[in-house]
DNA sequence: ATTTTATTGAGAAAATTTTCACAATAATAT
DNA sequence: ATATTATTGTGAAAATTTTCTCAATAAAAT
């Protein structure tokens, strides 16, 4: 029912929403999102429908009141609480972005085994690995992002595993073995420009 | 035929046969490559069916024409050149990222109009948007990665298409209108995140 | 009030993706 | 040499996802 591919529609209607809202709108049909979205407008009824989202016939949608049901579904009423596991580029870069506390996605700290990176006066404090545990337990943080080069990456997963983390948005390029009540979500930015140049004809 | 989901697979196995090598493996049977993919070996096998690479029945597939195989598709035997639009905190960390040289992806240049980020010795030269045409005429560039704000991704878009791009690895959270000769490939970190904490279950 | 119109909601159909099942066959064992 | 075994390759079946269709219906027009 709920796949892992109909999430990431919802939440491209969710941006898409929040566009439309500031632009001024308060309804919006199933057309204009689904191109807002890039999707068709049979697919975002069957989406909504699937999620018990109900419109208007004849009405269409209120933005105000889609929000709210996707907010709902998407844990918007509350801050949830990440780490970031590598403060290198990546890890640096992902700490700065405001699109995550603007989202209740609140970046509480991140951790390096790399002495000359710990307590830089930074957006957010860097720990030592050592730390780990006392974090996740003080901010009970469940969900990390982890951005330590792909040779660590395995053994940085046990130890978030270890300590209670139950989803890892993973940006090194190999696949995490984690138990089953681990979720793990691959983002591999070098695989997207692959496939992107593939897809482009550019390499014919 | 060769759907967008599938070339995913094929740069995964591709990883996956690069680490493989690395151990000292020379064979390669469709049960391990899709254990070290997260997929079924029935749907290796018939990836690979469908772009018209055999194995050996009962010996597996040599991993050196494995490789070859796919390195004729995905065109690793040329560079490609690549430039970066927005030299901020993203467009910064993947212009020192190291995979993408070691995978014949040469960012050539970045470009910000920020007169504060030109120039500044680094990893790679820092154009005013204004250099952008004779950058990618002289470096044949045809992808670029755009890492500049949301609102200012579709003017940047636009340029980029103008000067001649076919292929943007979009990582600002809008959908990018583009004529239809132009492939973008969206990557939303913050979707992701928002996936992952919903299907990890820490919304509940 | 009645008719017309635009849009949702959902079941059915089509398309796509994945798995199943097994014949073909190459390597190994007897 | 022959039999056994493991694995590929691929059509067929199953599952999933998307599109098609159209009745239901709320809003707008008459
Ligand atoms: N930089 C990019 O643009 C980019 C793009 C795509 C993917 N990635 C991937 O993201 C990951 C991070 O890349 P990066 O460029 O930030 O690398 P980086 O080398 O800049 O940073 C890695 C950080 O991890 C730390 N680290 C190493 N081992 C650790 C451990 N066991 N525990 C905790 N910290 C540890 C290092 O000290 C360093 O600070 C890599 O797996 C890379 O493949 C990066
Ligand atoms: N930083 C992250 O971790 C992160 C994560 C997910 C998504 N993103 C997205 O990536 C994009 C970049 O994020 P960032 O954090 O690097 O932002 P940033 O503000 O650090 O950098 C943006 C850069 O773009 C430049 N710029 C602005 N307008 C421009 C234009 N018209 N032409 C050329 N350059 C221009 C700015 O001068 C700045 O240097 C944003 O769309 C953001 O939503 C960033």
């Amino acid at each position: 029912m709920s796949t892992f591919i109909q999430t990431k529609r919802l939440l491209k209607y969710r941006m898409g929403l929040i566009r439309l809202k500031q632009m001024g709108l308060e309804k919006v049909f199933s057309y204009t999102l689904g191109k807002e979205a890039g999707v068709s407008a049979e697919l975002v009824r069957k989406d909504f429908s699937n999620f018990g989202i109900k419109g208007n016939r004849r009405g269409g949608y209120d933005i105000d009141d889609l929000l709210n049901s996707l907010e709902k579904i998407f844990g918007k009423d509350r801050v949830q609480n990440v780490v970031i596991m590598g403060m290198g580029n990546m890890g640096k870069a992902l700490s700065q972005y405001r699109g995550f506390p603007d989202n209740k996605m609140n970046i509480v700290a991140g951790f390096d085994i790399d002495p000359a990176k710990i307590n830089k006066k930074f957006q957010i404090p860097i720990y030592p690995v050592e730390n780990l545990k006392e974090i996740v337990d003080a901010f009970h943080v469940s969900v990390a992002i982890l951005a330590v080069p792909e040779i660590a990456a395995q053994e940085s997963s046990d130890l978030l595993v270890r300590y209670g983390i139950k989803g890892i948005l993973n940006l090194a390029p190999v696949l995490l073995k984690v138990p089953d009540d681990v979720v793990v979500n691959n983002v591999n930015l070098m695989v997207e420009l692959e496939r992107l140049m593939y897809h482009s004809g550019v390499l014919k």
